[in-house]
DNA sequence: TTCTGTGAATTGTTTCACAGCC
DNA sequence: GGCTGTGAAACAATTCACAGAA
């Protein structure tokens, strides 16, 4: 379920703050839903609440992140280390979420040995070694639109089974990898969206 | 709908390889969707294509970046000029979909003169001078966690009303505000989820 | 009494399938 | 004949509302 991340932030949220128990009308306002959605979305996962009382949050968030698979350390490659590159390997926020950048891919001969966050930037071509070697399962595309497809072959080709596509493209894989798309202007432009149909029924 | 921006896209393809009609059919996949949801999308948008035939590519184009509002520059500010902020700074997509960067803001006074893809750094304080200046209707927050909700705050009352949120946090605004999150771990986490029920489910 | 867990009702979205136009 | 536009059907998600455990 596509909320389960949101849940195990809140509750994070909530456990650095101190508390200890929560109704599940308290995060679910710390995870911006609804309450009864909340409910049913943990019912799923089994009953870990207790009636009356409410959730233990440091249990309900190790129950979570056991079912998230965030338990466990995942390590992921970048392939295209222009400025979003730069910007994923060095975001704090796939560490702290059991996620470790085993390596930096980049066809352009020029970045190759450029040290970003600590990680050393490789040719694209070891690619399939670096995957054997670590066990990579998931690979992040940062590359331009024209070149996502091929890094994407080749990812599947390597073994890597999910895929978090940041480039502009549709990408064609077979059934058994998983693809994610991150596209960051589209949300910009559900927002321009908005803005315009506002404009727009203000003047009629 | 917030699937407009993909078929957008899609079309700016068609557009760029010399197609100038299309079938549902063929739109649909180069979406990555179901022809018939593609229909039902654009007939609410109005009756461009024809029976028989198909749509034609730049005229649908034209149509949909109307509907959109995609056919006027939107002033945008971006508030907070860390990894994140640079990355989208630069990002060329902003600028080819309409959006215009005025403004690159950040409360640190280390980073204040530093210029980023052509545009200087200001102080924070200088939103709302900026905001009227400009006339921003659009705010992008790539601020820590912690501050993220006191930069909306003092977004919405410098009169910004749709707000792009990178930072981890549930942003609470009026009603008349809209806000977008983009959650870069969160899709990496769904792809660990689904590998982890791979997982499972082998060993089960 | 409080708050979870969950059937039932509602609302929204996707797909089907075909009438109607080119 | 081919393809759009769109009711109707199937499906999925959300919310309601309450029984039942603590």
């Amino acid at each position: 379920m596509a909320r389960l991340p949101v849940y195990l932030r809140a509750l994070t949220t909530l456990s650095e703050a101190g508390t200890t128990v929560c109704s599940s009308e308290d995060l679910a306002a710390a995870a911006g839903v609804n309450s009864a959605k909340l409910r049913k979305d943990l019912s799923y996962l089994g009953s870990y609440g207790t009636r009356g009382v409410g959730y233990d949050v440091d249990y309900l968030r190790y129950q979570i992140a056991r079912e998230m698979g965030a338990t466990r350390d995942w390590p992921v490659v970048i392939v295209g280390i222009g400025n979003l590159g730069h910007a994923l390997a060095n975001y704090s926020g796939f560490r702290s979420r059991g996620f470790r950048v085993v390596a930096l891919l980049d066809a352009d001969g020029q970045r190759h040995g450029e040290v970003v966050a600590g990680v050393v930037v490789r040719p694209f071509r070891d690619l399939r070694a670096i995957v054997r070697e670590h066990g990579v399962a998931i690979g992040v595309i940062a590359t331009p639109a024209a070149s996502a497809q091929d890094v994407a072959d080749q990812m599947v080709d390597a073994g890597i089974t999910s895929i978090l596509n940041f480039a502009p493209t549709v990408l064609n894989v077979g059934d058994h990898v998983a693809v994610s798309k991150v596209d960051l202007s589209k949300e910009l432009q559900v927002l321009a969206y908005h803005e315009q149909r506002k404009a727009t029924q203000e003047t009629a």
